[in-house]
DNA sequence: TCGATATTTCGATAAACATCAAAATAACGA
DNA sequence: TCGTTATTTTGATGTTTATCGAAATATCGA
């Protein structure tokens, strides 16, 4: 997993209502667009994050690019969060 | 929680091994220090974000600042994170 | 093929960030 | 109080990021 790329995408909270909307299916640029007062541009820069991210999957269905959500990250996401918290026990902790 | 915060801080390569460190208990400035090539300032910097995050606690103990994790934050994180990639069922979603 | 629609890419700009070296702060021990 | 040690803060610099408007690309329907 990229992780670098992951956790810099999820931490805009554009990208993140990007996320949410997807939770609810697949959405075409244009549908998510209306969801925000940026512009298409500067959106398109965000699928662009996620896409690298791989949170994201797009498909063009005629004149549209519909976007949907990659729930197969969530798992890595999740193992490195994991073990970024785990406290270890037992070797040379010292306080 | 601040959400955008953590993640940020998470995102950085040099921050996780900070917080993968402390894993092994408390740990002061100057050793953290030892397990990296850049400047003590640098980190310093970085120690700031970890604590804006809440992710990290910080003592002083004579003439040394004694950092710790702050695992508390975990369930926090992973609440969003459940809440980011949860898929939706039965509203308004198309695909 | 042409015009309309949907989306991305490009070039520019301003804000945020990582980094360094040096100065400032804090605590200790003689 | 002075010098030393530990750490942070400051000021400067280069890089990355978010944003816009405009130009480019792709698809569709007539």
């Amino acid at each position: 997993m990229r992780t670098q790329e992951v956790f810099k995408a999820i931490s805009d909270p554009t990208r993140r209502k990007v996320l949410k909307l997807l939770q609810g299916g697949s959405r075409s640029a244009g549908e998510l667009a209306e969801a925000f007062d940026i512009t298409k541009g500067s959106l398109s820069h965000h699928f662009n994050v996620l896409k690298a991210a791989d949170l994201v999957r797009c498909e063009r269905r005629g004149q549209q690019i519909v976007y949907s959500l990659n729930t197969t990250v969530f798992e890595d996401v999740a193992a490195v969060l994991l073990d970024l918290f785990k406290v270890d026990k037992g070797n040379g902790g010292r306080s």
